[in-house]
DNA sequence: GTTAGGG
DNA sequence: CCCTAAC
């Protein structure tokens, strides 16, 4: 292995011109006589002995493996049962270095084995493909560099994802994207056996092959590349030796070799690596065999090993016959390089090797085996991954141990064993489909029925794996909606800090999450809710406050158009209520049609009033109608938000409405308008604009009569104003106006136009809108009257917030106390 | 470490 | 709730 420095040299940045001196430096230093003996045992051959040792002890199976690099020699060494047309590999063919101009760079990652252990045995006809790997192999020139693109055949059916090659056109070097699974197969006794594993690399389409290094060979190599589903029992799908990229990143991988390259020279390392591979083919023989334990239940599989990333430097000019040598090597060097075992349920790494396997979720039941998954972790991450108690897995020290040592541990102490055979009773077949399903266990007697697992086992398999699903509670809905509403969406951190603050098990991304659901539930009917039923209120409240904010975010370029073409004011009032009855049709029925009688009382209005006021119908206090004005960026929103807070928490109902209220269809339109993907005059702008209130009229009546303290963040006058400035005159503008509620109390914020400009917002139309928004407030003046409050909105947000809450206090009890309502410009 | 959005 | 990309 080289160090990743090698790896961001060559696979990064890709140098004009890559360094030769370093691969020759690699090509000339590996020897093959170099090679010694070593007495580790690689972590592929643990695996494949433990495999053995759980398909032996069922008495009628067997196990074999197959790598790239000693495929044959594993095969039939090690399991002389069966019979292989495999011709050893002679170890000088393996050496990259010889013969060769290729010259490894540096094997950037971890190896992230994946071991599928499957539960039947598997026959296949003994391929010998193991090295028709480069025979598809083709370089391609892509922009200037040759790119392969390693690929597994049939990665169609297996959902294999593709790993990629490039070569660089400056003859740089090859980096193998990811050369990923090693498969390994067993078989039963009665089947002629065939297991092996090759790499297969295959051209793919050029174009679309990135860089290494890049993301976006980054964001391929993400994917789960077993999504797809792999089937074993699709139509020579033995042949899976489909190449796998890793999930592990760069970062991570770096990790590892910086630590093994720190003081090794490349030379040594992949010399040494390179003996301890080849070692292992000689020490794979036999144990494999005395693997053979009496009770075991379950028979596994190896199927596959994910070979994360390797990059490999190789001249351009190198043989397809050295690259698939190469490869070979890349893998070999990775598989004997000191690894262990690491077992991941459900995407999860289980790191505590001392818990049970219930406890880790790996029960009889089924379920959860389809993400069972078996990695070679670096020895150096050992530390970090395993648990505190150092003795507890027997894979700990993978790496280390002798077959004949694994065959004792594995023996004695078969519980911890990753494959412990006497626990797994029973297990039912387990599809290997999905994700990333690397082992399925099956129960040796196929006519066992099926178990079912209690809630207990679920539970923990749960837990296990994901955090405690901890539903909310009313009150933190509530807390959370006022948070929301309070501080906005998008300010999830602030919202946990304000609310939640010792909540721990509630973060910031759960706060976010639940606002998500908060505002679907309130969205679809009550009849498909589920769990704790939220009170109706507060999902009012969840979907005002939705709205209100989003609206708040997209509004900063969308307000009123200063931009007045005079050409367009052609459109008579008369015949834009016309259009509008077609065009808006119903929704806008409500402006041909006289106001409905205040009395009027939604018959859920009427019940809740009864329920309240049983024989007192009609004594309810009504709600104030608090209209919020002032120019853009007066303080409005940030007012409304705070003085609905308030009145909520001085026992007034509150909701908070603002205007245009986009939800309606009229609103729609509106919205479109004010994104510019529709070009209306200004008056037929400002009809819509009035037509949105008068949308709104009916409920908003039913609100205030219902006790509901109505805040309404811009109304007619805005509508007026903004319009006039515009040029249209200030009493047509009113005109659609007439007969909507009138509000009890107008809080206008008054800020300068300038004021309001400095505080941001205004973008490059700064002077233009300053202009337009002086006009603006010139019409508002117009527009004031007796319920009118002048608010100085230069002031800070606390002294405005305390001015408005006198007011509207005072205002609310007057309603409360039987203010009629009344006509907005009626009489 | 946060945010936003898909799963 | 999880997972990730993007910031």
């Amino acid at each position: 292995m080289v160090s990743h420095k090698c790896v961001e040299e060559f696979s990064l940045q890709f140098p004009a011109n890559a360094r030769a001196p370093r691969s020759a430096r690699k090509k000339r230093s590996f020897k093959k006589e170099e090679i010694t003996e070593n007495d580790k045992t690689c972590a592929i051959d643990l695996l494949a002995t433990v495999a053995e040792n759980l398909l032996s002890e069922t008495g009628s199976s067997h196990m074999s493996i197959d790598k790239p690099v000693e495929d044959h020699c594993l095969v039939k060494e090690e399991f002389p049962v069966e019979d292989k047309p495999l011709k050893p590999a002679t170890l000088p063919e393996f050496n990259p270095y010889q013969g060769s101009s290729m010259s490894p760079c540096g094997f950037s990652s971890v190896i992230n084995g994946k071991v599928e252990i499957e539960a039947e045995g598997f026959s296949h006809s003994g391929g010998i493909d193991s090295c028709q790997a480069g025979q598809d192999l083709k370089p391609s020139v892509d922009g200037g560099a040759v790119v392969l693109d390693a690929r597994p055949n049939g990665v169609g059916s297996l959902g294999g994802s593709s790993s990629r090659t490039k070569v660089p056109s400056m003859g740089a070097g090859v980096s193998l994207g990811a050369l990923d699974d090693v498969h390994m197969f067993s078989r039963d006794d009665d089947e002629n056996f065939s297991g092996y594993i090759c790499p297969r690399v295959t051209k793919k389409s050029p174009r679309s092959v990135p860089r290494v290094g890049d993301r976006r060979i980054r964001k391929i190599l993400a994917s789960r590349h077993w999504k797809g589903g792999s089937r074993h029992s699709e139509a020579k799908s033995w042949r899976n030796y489909y190449l796998h990229h890793q999930r592990s990143y760069p970062i991570k991988k770096r990790k590892y070799f910086e630590h093994i390259s720190d003081s090794v020279s490349d030379d040594y390392r992949l010399r040494s690596k390179m003996q301890r591979g080849s070692r292992a083919v000689s020490t794979m023989k036999g144990p494999g065999a005395s693997f053979v334990s009496s009770d075991s239940h379950v028979r596994l599989r190896i199927k596959s090993f994910r070979v994360p990333e390797l990059f490999v430097e190789i001249p351009e000019t190198a043989t397809v016959g050295s690259l698939k040598r190469m490869v070979m090597e890349a893998v070999s060097t990775l598989l004997s390089d000191g690894h262990r075992v690491g077992l991941m349920v459900q995407g999860k790494k289980v790191r505590d090797d001392n818990k049970t396997l219930h406890q880790t979720g790996i029960s009889q039941d089924n379920t959860h085996l389809d993400s069972l998954d078996f990695s070679l972790e670096p020895s150096s991450e050992a530390p970090h991954l395993l648990s505190s108690n150092p003795s507890g897995h027997v894979c700990e020290e993978l790496p280390m141990c002798h077959a004949s040592d694994m065959d004792t541990l594995f023996k004695s102490e078969p519980d911890l064993a990753l494959f412990p055979s006497g626990s797994f009773d029973k297990e039912t077949a387990a599809d290997d489909s999905k994700a990333l399903v690397h082992a399925a266990l099956t129960e040796l007697s196929p006519h066992q029925p099926p178990r079912h697992k209690s809630n207990k086992q679920q539970q923990q398999q749960q837990t296990a794996q994901r955090r405690m699903r901890r539903p909310f509670s009313v009150t933190e809905v509530e807390a959370l909606v006022q948070a929301v509403e309070k501080l906005g969406t998008g300010r999830w951190r602030d919202v946990k800090h304000s609310a939640f603050e010792d909540a721990d098990h509630r973060t910031y991304v759960d706060l976010k999450d639940k606002w998500k659901t908060l505002v679907h539930t309130a969205k679809i009917s009550p009849q498909q809710r589920r769990g704790e039923p939220v009170p109706q209120e507060l999902l009012n409240r969840v979907l005002n406050a939705h709205g209100y904010w989003s609206q708040q975010h997209m509004e900063t370029l969308a307000l009123p158009k200063p931009d007045y073409n005079p050409a367009t004011f052609h459109t008579t009032w008369t015949n834009l209520l016309l259009m509008f009855r077609t065009s808006i049709g119903s929704s806008f029925r409500a402006l041909a049609l006289p106001p409905r009688s205040f009395n009027y009382l939604s018959r859920s209005s009427v019940r809740m009033e009864n329920l309240t006021f049983s024989s007192e119908a009609g004594a309810k206090p009504r709600g104030a109608l608090i209209v919020v004005e002032g120019l853009d960026r007066s303080g409005k929103s940030t007012q409304c938000v705070k003085l609905r807070s308030f009145l909520e928490s001085s026992g007034h109902p509150t909701e908070l409405w603002r205007f245009p209220d986009r939800e309606t269809s009229v609103g729609q339109m509106i919205s479109a308008y004010l994104s510019n993907k529709s070009q209306l005059d200004d008056r037929t702008i400002h009809l819509l604009f009035s037509a949105n209130r008068w949308e709104k009229r009916s409920l908003m009546e039913e609100k205030l009569k219902g006790g509901t303290t109505l805040i309404v963040d811009r109304y007619s006058y805005s509508g007026v104003a903004f319009s006039s400035a515009k040029g249209l005159g200030i009493e047509w503008c009113k005109a659609p106006e007439v007969g909507l509620l009138a509000p009890d109390s107008v809080l206008y914020l008054d800020i300068s136009p300038e004021r309001a400009a400095e505080r941001g917002g205004y973008g490059d139309e700064r002077y233009e809108r300053v202009d337009f928004q002086r006009k603006v407030s010139e019409f508002y003046q117009t527009l004031r009257d007796s319920s009118w409050k002048i608010i100085d909105a230069g002031g800070t947000m606390e002294e405005v917030e305390k001015k408005i809450q006198q007011v509207v206090l005072d205002k609310v009890k007057e309603c409360a106390q039987g203010k009629s309502l009344s006509l907005l410009w009626s009489s």
